[in-house]
DNA sequence: GCAGGATAATTACACTGTGTAAATATGTGG
DNA sequence: CCACATATTTACACAGTGTAATTATCCTGC
């Protein structure tokens, strides 16, 4: 699943078939329009090899509920948005303001596809806090309903729901060429409006990852109020609108000015001083969490990475004060990433590819399927 | 994996294959001396079925490393023990010292098996805090050399190694008669001289479980110290060890006295008191781990099993301090089982012969794996 | 321009393991 | 002893794989 691409060279290779296999499913997935081939010269002599990709002719919806706002984005399987809209969307709204504003999107995006006979093959959306059993105390609105809404705006579109940490992992680890170089398995820690990680096993199917609420572990009792009713989360401290009063910004100005919001501010040394405390707690969190799901690297995308360096400290100290083991460069890596804020639904159209990839009738042990997993 | 055995039907069932599969894969089995078959009468009318079990004839071997000390165990499919010596073992032995303590142990069993004329066909190793990448901080030996010593004392019977709670937690949850009735996902937290929880998926294997060194999640900023070096972690406050200066018997008076420990004792208000505070801590841990990772089940094997229903409560007021989206029991079912305290090393002997029926050159895909694995 | 060599893709063939359904086996009751 | 019910086995067809031979497609040198 790397949206670029693939030889069939590395697709025999990574998906444990012979050249003779790969040759027929592609076949195959040509005659469906699935893939696009062009053949490539890649040696002096010999003949060319293919360059597969997915076809560009397939149309995908992605839907995002972040940053107080619902966005839908109309775009290819490579993750080009052709159609982008955003609509504010207070948690405080009820399930039937909800699901109207819901309505009106799809409403506009059946407008703009029908003027221009586009299909729409696979939609996906990503929510904060989605797939917990227990319900979602911060958006308790029901969401699979909005299923059905869409199947009366755009019939036959399959829908698909992801927790919104799930769809930016995939997104920042996956997409071209913004995908962050870091194999293996690895936590996926994202710090913004929410506070969340996903384990990312690269032997594992996208799908079958599930979000880590670590912004609500509690890491401090009797602490900060959080939005979710409890006391001491971790969210309460490191999330975007916690950190906001510290830096003398709204969350709505965070948003607006995306990733360079640090650089516009010349932050004081008691906030630099609190920011850091703030950091320290992220690492206490992280080492607990790192007890429970052991894994050699992390991967931060938030505002810590935009911070300076040797403010970062922090997150090492705290996690030497919980990690089993004690925290060592040598022990566990740490990157950190720009989380590209302000860019929703991007992450949700990435899932939604995924998904149309993943999807239809193909077997998941069959070799078709292992193959197309490999061009993705 | 249940020890018991099973019907054809069943095995069909479960592994999604046709009867006229199973029956083709059991000749195979049969002939390799892996599975035995009893016909039964199960019907009024018609032919009679068969019972499926594993052969009685293959001898597997269990190494454990818990409650300070090694022991090893010779014994069957289904776990009975034929053979059992447990040498006392301080985590304060040096590598030498404990490798002797190793051979020592292995020349026994050489002997007792060579008396005998026994081949041991498996063998597994259960040790504390294993798995982890960063290293072992309380027992710090290079536990994967006794692999070479098993191999000189027993050539050619493989050595697994797992992690304690991992074998606790098959051995609970597939023995027989002993096995408890809980399916599906859920979380199962081990209370004893370690703490430490592992996630049981049925629909994935064990060796594929990791364990969730959750005793050593910091929940008490600055508490109380630590064996792994930190302070504050949940087994300072939950383990046997912890909680055996509250109760007024030392841990080898706990050992001795098994499951019963508890009954033994008045203990008196303050105690109960502490006792309550103590699982309001593991409540909160529990929360904040399940935060991380959600099931909507947890079975807890330990001291808290044997207190009085009406103190465990504290567990779920722990659980509605941290536990997103509060904690109820229609949301999340806490189940207490006996945690049958100084049977080592039954535990590695059952993931020893989990490991035997898991080995060899089954392929993972193939129905006759499948099929071998309900029979398990 | 063509032949030789190198490399890639295709395809004939054999093999494995499955499901289906027919054939066979094994019991009970009348 | 036979009819009926149930279980097991097995012949057959099918699907998808790897192997290796065949075919295709390029570049270089003559």
């Amino acid at each position: 699943m790397r949206s670029k691409g693939a030889f069939r060279t590395g697709i025999a290779r990574d998906s444990n078939l012979t050249e003779a296999s790969v040759s027929r499913i592609l076949n195959e997935l040509r005659k469906e329009n699935i893939v696009e081939e062009k053949r490539q010269q890649t040696s002096n002599a010999g003949a060319p090899t293919g360059f597969v990709t997915l076809s560009k002719d397939i149309a995908i919806l992605g839907i995002e509920l972040s940053n107080s706002r619902l966005s839908f984005g109309v775009g290819d399987l490579k993750g080009t948005l052709d159609y982008v809209e955003r609509m504010p969307a207070s948690p405080q709204l009820s399930q039937q303001d909800f699901e109207h504003l819901f309505a009106e999107g799809t409403a506009n995006i059946r407008e703009w596809i029908g003027a221009r006979g586009i299909a729409l093959r696979q939609a996906a959306m990503s929510v904060p806090g989605y797939g917990r059993e227990g319900g979602n105390p911060i958006y308790p609105w029901d969401i699979r309903r909005l299923a059905l809404l869409l199947g009366e705006a755009l019939p036959g579109v399959p829908l698909t729901f992801t927790n919104s940490v799930i769809a930016q992992a995939a997104f920042h680890r996956y997409s071209y060429p913004a995908g962050y170089d870091i194999s293996g398995d690895h936590l996926f820690l994202f710090a913004g409006h929410g506070v969340a990680g996903v384990i990312v096993n690269d032997a594992a199917p996208v799908d079958a990852f599930s979000a880590f609420e670590i912004g609500h572990m509690v890491i401090e009792r009797d602490g900060l109020p959080c939005r979710c009713g409890h006391k001491g989360c971790l969210e309460a401290y490191t999330s975007l609108r916690a950190i906001s009063p510290i830096i003398g910004l709204s969350d709505a100005d965070i948003l607006t000015r995306g990733d360079h919001f640090m650089e516009a501010l010349s932050v004081d040394p008691t906030a630099r001083k609190a920011l850091r405390e703030r950091q320290f707690l992220l690492g206490l969190a992280l080492g607990n969490a790192l007890n429970l799901h052991s894994v050699p690297k992390v991967v931060i995308s938030g505002w810590p990475s935009l911070m300076p360096e040797a403010d970062r400290v922090a997150i090492a100290d705290g996690l030497n004060q919980s990690l089993l083991g004690g925290y060592s460069p040598e022990r566990l890596e740490l990157a950190f990433i720009e989380p590209l804020i302000g860019n929703d639904p991007k992450a949700a159209l990435h899932y939604a590819a995924y998904c149309f990839v993943r999807g239809g009738a193909l077997d998941e042990k069959s070799g078709q399927h292992a193959a197309l997993e490999e061009i993705a």
